[in-house]
DNA sequence: CAAAATGATGAATTGTCTTCATTAAGATTG
DNA sequence: CAATCTTAATGAAGACAATTCATCATTTTG
């Protein structure tokens, strides 16, 4: 009749539907297009509001990216100790946690681009709350190592947070190109590798005795032994 | 006089002059503010152009950025050689690979985030020339242990590439935080750190062992052996 | 010194995040 | 069951930044 623009029907949700909607168009959409490259208009769209609605329930855009990813950290963490309970060994165990995270890559490789590129190196990522589950995540793994200390197997002169660096930072480094779109990992062979190249280091190891003596030789069976028992668990 | 404005004095510069003036007012801008913050209006005030000048000499944005990282980089790289001949030993070799990576990052850091975050995550990375650069400058490091494992130091069963992924992987996440702008840390103290860390692993070692005999040896597999044993049932 | 070449301009375009005054669905009340 | 209230939702407008391009101005060339 007149010019005024005709308004669609509105459909009004309780708060907790419309925020669960935004979030999980909001996820898609950053999951196809990363962040820069994800206009909102399409998170709006794909989430049956109005650009303007998703400012009622999120500061801006990179809140809400804030909360996508703690969303999903938190429901990955979820069953985590779990698992984590039936494996035995500090070797099995820190292996473990390896794999997770090498896994975890290699499922949802979009998702732990935003976290590494956009979350995580922003000025405000240690007020997140992802940066307290993050700290969560990798805390486990200090204390597999102190356990291994503990027990007697692992050096007790080094420092936890470098071993903790050394084990994420080799596990990231490694997917990066993976995760530019470029060639693939196989998840249980790299944590394999990344495990006993920590471990063991890279010097070697009394060359003398390598094959010959009769102690050694029983040890290294113990040590299968011990690597086979732990794989059971797994 | 009339309505039309005026036209500031136009002076004309050799390609090569405002390539490089426009180069220096990115680099100090994107230092000051990032990629995201830094205004492309600021870079073309800084070099005395108008905005529209710098895409004569630049596609867009983010191709200032890769010139401008490439060139600092270029820069960097010109008396590493020389630097790396004065030092000998596998060990110092290798420590000294890492203490010029975290030296680079704690006394550019700006430059250093752009680099990880912004250049080493697009999906044209491996395009760039800051790709060739980098791989020339880890490359060293391969040949650091390549070297050591023909001298017999190092165990040769490891994958290079993982130990060069372990040795840039730790030193960056290691870095993290001063790159946020949290914190300090001391470039010495952290390459002999992981330098050792990396070399001998955490895995603890026995030299008391070495003299003992062969039945206590044996009893402390089995003590171990037991040990695994009794956490099951626990 | 006229003509050609090209460096440089700045206005216009485009796309996106963000704000906000207004509208109306649904709950509450008498 | 109407009047009123609350607030979810809208959509237009603002702000800002990257990019394009027709035009202008300076320098070089013949």
């Amino acid at each position: 009749m007149s010019n005024r623009t005709e308004r669609r029907q509105v459909f009004r949700l309780s708060k907790e539907r419309r925020v669960a909607d935004i979030m999980a168009a909001a996820r898609s959409v950053f999951r196809e297009k990363g962040y820069e490259d994800a206009p909102l208009s399409d998170i709006a769209e794909r989430a049956n509001v109005v650009e303007g609605s998703i400012y009622r329930y999120f500061e801006n855009k990179r809140d809400l990216l804030v909360k996508v990813i703690e969303d999903w950290y938190e429901s990955m963490l979820a069953d985590y100790d779990e698992q984590l309970s039936g494996i035995k060994g500090t070797r099995n165990r820190l292996r473990f946690m390896i794999w997770r995270h090498l896994k975890t890559i290699h499922e949802e490789p979009a998702l732990c681009n935003l976290m590494f590129q956009v979350l995580r190196t922003g000025r405000d990522y240690s007020q997140t709350g992802v940066y307290g589950l993050n700290r969560q995540y990798t805390r486990r793994t200090l204390d597999i190592i102190k356990e291994g200390i503990d027990a007697g197997e692992l050096r007790d002169d080094v420092s936890l947070r470098l071993v903790r660096d050394m084990i994420y930072g080799c596990t990231e480094h490694r997917t990066w190109a993976y995760l530019r779109g470029e060639g693939d990992f196989d998840p249980d062979q790299t944590a394999d590798a990344i495990a006993e190249l920590v471990l063991s280091g890279l010097r070697k190891r009394r060359p003398e005795d390598a094959g010959t003596d009769v102690a050694t030789r029983i040890e290294k069976a113990v040590e299968r032994l011990e690597r086979l028992a732990g794989d059971k668990t797994g």
